[in-house]
DNA sequence: GACCCGTGGGC
DNA sequence: TGCCCAAGGGT
């Protein structure tokens, strides 16, 4: 019955009012919002909340403050800036993506959304973001808070992230973005997703929206989105050695495929060590400590050994003082536990 | 389409 | 505790 009579003119009219008297108008990205301002904060900001975020981007902008600055800096640096946010791809990308606009786009950033996807990391939503925020043109944006709202607001049924659900809110999403006022639009979407069509408890009561809600006006609010079915996730184990000598711990850089890739780590066992036999000696493999880590795809449970061989592996090796150690970029487990037993 | 890729906050 | 969720993209 009664679909939604907002025509996009009228949605575009409501949203703007809102995000003009509520929305958030002092995020770091928001001020003096360059391409490559509103570039390193879009990646450093999928899949990670806000408040997350802030330190990261104010430390990254100040050591990298420019693409030029990026493009030649080292990867060790560059991913120990990014230590502790997680989804490591999204730095290696950021630093392809500076090279690929100094190189490929003889430094001049790109400008429409067909040019932006192009950018490593950059995807369909970011491409609309980045169109929206650095040049107040039109941009499409889906994410997680669109994905919401407009599930809500459209009575939208089905999984977002199946391939028919998600072509329905692009087309939305493109029929109802504007062609003027963009940067405040698509803020507005972000904004009203995360103060008001929230998740588990959302204000309808003061949402713009409610009249023109389908969910709301068939008390289906908390039905949708509809949820996805949760699958059980698999537990790895994991061995990872402790080596000091001379006050130094080994460390051993990791390769950029697969978990905590580039970052520097632990040396990683492929199995639980044995003892090793040498002609006048028995070395003891000792257990110096366990952990537990919790991925989105599975559970890792690790266990931590000290020898006194040192284990030849493919990757590069190298020992670190304490000092030298907060200079690298960690996957956070590792890092606790060596602050915890160095 | 299925899987992979991190971490922290909120409840 | 355990689960959901977060300004997704790459393979």
């Amino acid at each position: 019955m009664p679909q939604s009579t907002l025509s996009p003119i009228q949605f575009q009219q409501l949203l703007l009012d809102w995000q003009k008297q509520q929305g958030r108008h002092d995020l770091p990205w928001q001020v003096n919002p360059t391409p490559y301002r509103v570039l390193v904060s879009e990646i450093m900001l999928q899949q990670t909340q806000v408040t997350t975020v802030i330190p990261y981007f104010l430390r990254w902008m100040e050591r990298f403050p420019h693409i030029e600055s990026l493009a030649v800096a080292a990867e060790d640096e560059v991913m120990s800036h990014w230590q502790g946010l997680g989804y490591y791809s999204r730095a290696r990308n950021l630093k392809k993506a500076a090279q690929y606009i100094l190189n490929e786009c003889a430094g001049e950033f790109p400008t429409t959304l067909s040019e932006l996807i192009k950018i490593p990391g950059v995807g369909r939503y970011t491409a609309g973001a980045i169109a929206s925020f650095a040049y107040d043109s039109y941009g499409p944006i889906v994410d997680g808070n669109v994905k919401r709202l407009f599930c809500r607001f459209f009575g939208i049924e089905g999984i977002p992230g199946t391939s028919k659900v998600d072509k329905a809110l692009w087309q939305k999403a493109e029929l109802y973005t504007p062609n003027q006022n963009n940067r405040q639009f698509a803020q507005g979407l972000l904004d009203m997703g995360a103060t008001i069509c929230r998740p588990k408890t959302p204000k309808c009561d003061v949402c713009h929206f409610q009249p023109h809600c389908l969910a709301y006006t068939e008390q289906r609010v908390l039905q949708l989105p509809t949820p996805k079915p949760k699958k059980t996730i698999p537990l790895k184990t994991g061995h990872f050695l402790w080596l000091q000598q001379d006050g130094k711990l080994l460390l051993e850089k990791r390769n950029e495929s697969g978990i905590w890739g580039a970052l520097w780590c632990l040396p990683q066992l492929n199995s639980e060590p044995l003892q090793i036999q040498e002609r006048t000696t028995k070395q003891s493999v000792l257990e110096k400590g366990q952990f537990k880590h919790t991925f989105t795809h599975y559970k890792l449970e690790a266990k931590v050994w000290t020898l006194d061989a040192v284990d030849s592996t493919p990757n590069p090796q190298q020992w670190f003082t304490a000092e030298q150690l907060t200079e690298l970029g960690l996957p956070t487990p590792i890092k606790k536990f060596i602050l915890k037993h160095l």
